[in-house]
RNA sequence: GCGCCGGUAGCUCAACGGAUAGAGCAGCAGACUUCGGAUCUGCCGGUUGAGGGUUCGAAUCCUUCCCGGCGCGCCA
């Protein structure tokens, strides 16, 4: 309704100045700072008065008396500089949204294009917990997915497991070398066994560093992994088996899910680097390289686009000299088994015990069209986005110019430990040393997403439970775990996804201010209310009818700014869609949040005897749950009836 | 050296090229007979890192610097 509503007035103002002035110009429209100026504002005549040499105020005047006022508009005004200001009935846009309630966000221009978009995110290394920073790609992950199934597309998550990799080598050799422990044994560990891994990679980091010799054991073990033989690798994917376990338990928590597991294993077995390689050779894109440092080796040159101007060596390795492939060679592979380029497929299985699917070397066909994208976005850490370019240069170096254009790297920046979390976990020796901390799960130094999730969890209960004493310890875990997840993806979502955040402890305890706990407690508000009003007898809901019967005088400027800001979520999420700035999101629901909050004080609906008066707030505080609810849906935010 | 990201209130951060640069936290002062104080109101706090340019209009765009983070492996 508003989006038409804005579009009509926007042709309406262009038609009008070409009338007036022979002009064809381009209509900007805009929010004004605030209702008592205006809805809608067009700062268009700013910008004609230097052509046509006369003051904006005049022209912005002229347009305004110009134009055909459509029924929707009660007022057209100039002001500040020259803009051009336009009054919304009131009543009209809020009994519509009463009535139909938010309509879905305007789908992407390019939707006939790309359907089907494959998102991958979460990609921890199966050899330790998740911490922190894995929960900011998880997170991140998770809301991109809701929004782009928001705004139309076809949706495909995938995580990437890689489970022939040196990280998980090195815990196979602390297991076997260091505590000297069996297969049986390693399988009898107690839970949580991704801690225990975590504290074992660290220690075999430093193992390493006493005796370099030791390195051996962990290409050796590397070498098996890939080979998939031999009692390490077996060891390598109990290993994998239990900690990836252990991660979708943790994602569980926080109801993030995935339709498949990719492990990289899979790729090695069914071949798909060859594949990609011998594309690639026949190209011309790889070359052997006969001297120099990179004697030996296979390399992709890429000296010829401009994004690689100024590298020091502009070639990649691709397949080592030894013979094994990069990382780089594996991604590619995968990337285009990603877009259906690369001519072969996995084999498929059902993992009981979690219920999600995962490619494996044995298997059934592919049972759900897995692949097959139009749109491949990779949830990556932007210190990586060197390689993810390496990556759409292969893509292009095979001819699929489309595909690497459609071949988007999500990078967000990383988190690290704030000063103050970092000295209160012991990672740093007192000092004023004033440089937040890296986290590293080399050294162990992190904070895991489960303790942090405990953390939260424990403080939502004390609070709940001190404000219900009565509230039974049932409810109370439940309401404590949604408080929980609502701080913790709050707070990821929030951030603009190029800030690094410096996490601290407290901050993210906090649940006042601008934080998931504080989106709920003003959503509870206006059940409390809605509750209030049926016990008492009264209709805990308006009807579009009496709302536009009361007209627009009735709407105060503050209830309809609320309203207003309600009328332009879906904008929002389709702004938030196109710029991949989740952020948007998140800072809009917690504008709607903050703009109700300020009515509930204001405006009190149980004691107000007026009957107009009351429906009107009421109806207020039914569009910002409307709204809320649109967007808690988006960020994952569970909405209590209580807390 | 080259590339990417950041520099805005004491701290953490907002602001589609537009109106008086806004929030949260911290600090201070308050909120009736309270739809639940996880809330709200007010105060304090700014040369938007610096200079030049473009524009009717710049925190935002261009440019030259300065500071910080991260990349530029036969690691992933």
């Amino acid at each position: 309704m508003l989006r038409q509503w804005e579009q009509q007035l926007t042709a309406e103002v262009g038609r009008a100045i070409e009338r007036l002035y022979g002009l064809e110009t381009s209509v900007v429209i805009m929010q004004p700072p605030s209702r008592e100026l205006g809805d809608v504002a067009f700062p268009v005549a700013m910008g004609l008065a230097r052509e046509l040499r006369r003051n904006p105020r005049e022209i912005a005047g002229e347009i305004g008396d110009a134009i055909d006022r459509p029924d929707f508009v009660s007022d057209v005004k100039v002001e500040g500089a020259g803009y051009l200001n336009v009054f919304l009935r009131r009543e009209r846009l809020a009994a519509a949204l009463l009535e139909d309630g938010l309509p879905d966000p305007p789908t992407p221009g390019d939707l006939d294009r790309v359907r089907k978009v494959v998102v991958e995110h979460t990609n921890i290394n199966p050899n330790k917990a998740a911490h922190i920073g894995h929960l900011r790609n998880a997170v991140l992950g998770d809301i991109l997915v809701r929004v782009l199934e928001r705004v139309g597309y076809d949706v495909e998550v995938q995580n990437y497991i890689d489970d022939t990799g040196v990280q998980l080598a090195d815990v196979v050799v602390g297991f076997l070398d260091l505590e000297r422990r069996t297969l049986d044994e390693i399988a009898a560990l107690p839970e949580p066994f991704d801690h225990h891994c975590w504290d074992l990679y660290a220690e075999v980091g430093r193992w390493y560093e006493e005796d370099g010799e030791r390195l051996a054991l962990r290409r050796r073990t590397l070498h098996e992994l890939e080979s998939g033989e031999g009692e390490r690798a077996e060891v390598g994917r109990l290993v994998a088996r239990r900690v990836v376990a252990r991660h979708l338990a943790t994602m569980d928590r926080l109801s993030i899910g995935y339709d498949l597991l990719t492990h990289e294993s899979a790729i090695l077995t069914l071949d798909f680097f060859s594949t990609a390689f011998e594309q690639l050779r026949q190209r011309g894109a790889v070359a052997l390289e006969e001297e120099g440092k990179n004697a030996g080796c296979w390399v992709m040159p890429l000296s010829a686009s401009d994004e690689f101007a100024g590298l020091e060596d502009p070639d990649k390795v691709i397949v080592r000299s030894d013979g094994t492939v990069t990382y780089v060679g594996k991604d590619i592979a995968y990337q285009l088994w990603k877009f259906g380029l690369l001519g072969r497929d996995f084999r498929y299985r059902r993992w009981e015990e979690t219920g999600v699917w995962e490619t494996a070397a044995e298997g059934e066909e592919n049972p759900h069209g897995y692949g097959g994208a139009d749109r491949v976005v990779n949830v990556i850490d932007a210190r990586q986005s060197y390689l993810q370019k390496v990556v759409r240069a292969g893509l292009e170096a095979l001819g699929h110019e489309e595909a690497a254009a459609e071949s988007v790297h999500f990078a967000y920046e990383m988190v690290s430990l704030s000063r103050g979390t970092a000295r209160q976990l012991g990672f740093l020796p007192e000092g004023d040393d004033d440089v937040a901390l890296e986290m590293s799960g080399r050294k162990g130094i992190g904070v895991k997403a489960d303790d942090l999730l405990d953390r939260l969890e424990s403080a939502a209960r004390d609070e709940v439970s001190q404000r219900n004493p009565e509230m039974p310890a049932d409810d109370l875990d439940r309401l404590a775990r949604q408080i929980a997840v609502a701080a913790l993806r709050f707070f990821m979502a929030k951030a603009t996804t190029t800030r690094v955040i410096a996490f601290d402890l407290d901050e993210a305890l906090a649940f006042e201010g601008e934080t998931g706990p504080y989106l709920q407690y003003s959503t509870v508000r206006v059940r409390n209310i809605r509750r209030k009003l049926e016990a008492a007898g009264f209709p805990s809901d308006v009807t579009a009818e009496r709302i536009e019967s009361l007209g627009g005088e009735a709407w105060q400027d503050d209830l309809w700014d609320l309203a207003l800001a309600v009328a332009t979520t879906p904008e929002a999420v389709a702004r938030t869609a196109e710029s991949l700035e989740l952020s948007i999101a998140a800072r809009h629901a917690l504008d709607l949040a903050q703009k109700f909050n300020a009515i509930y004080h204001r405006h009190p609906i149980l004691q107000e005897e007026d009957e107009a008066v009351r429906d009107v707030r009421l109806a207020a505080a039914r569009l910002f749950e409307t709204g809320i609810e649109y967007l808690a849906d988006l960020l994952g935010i569970p909405l209590p009836e209580r807390m």
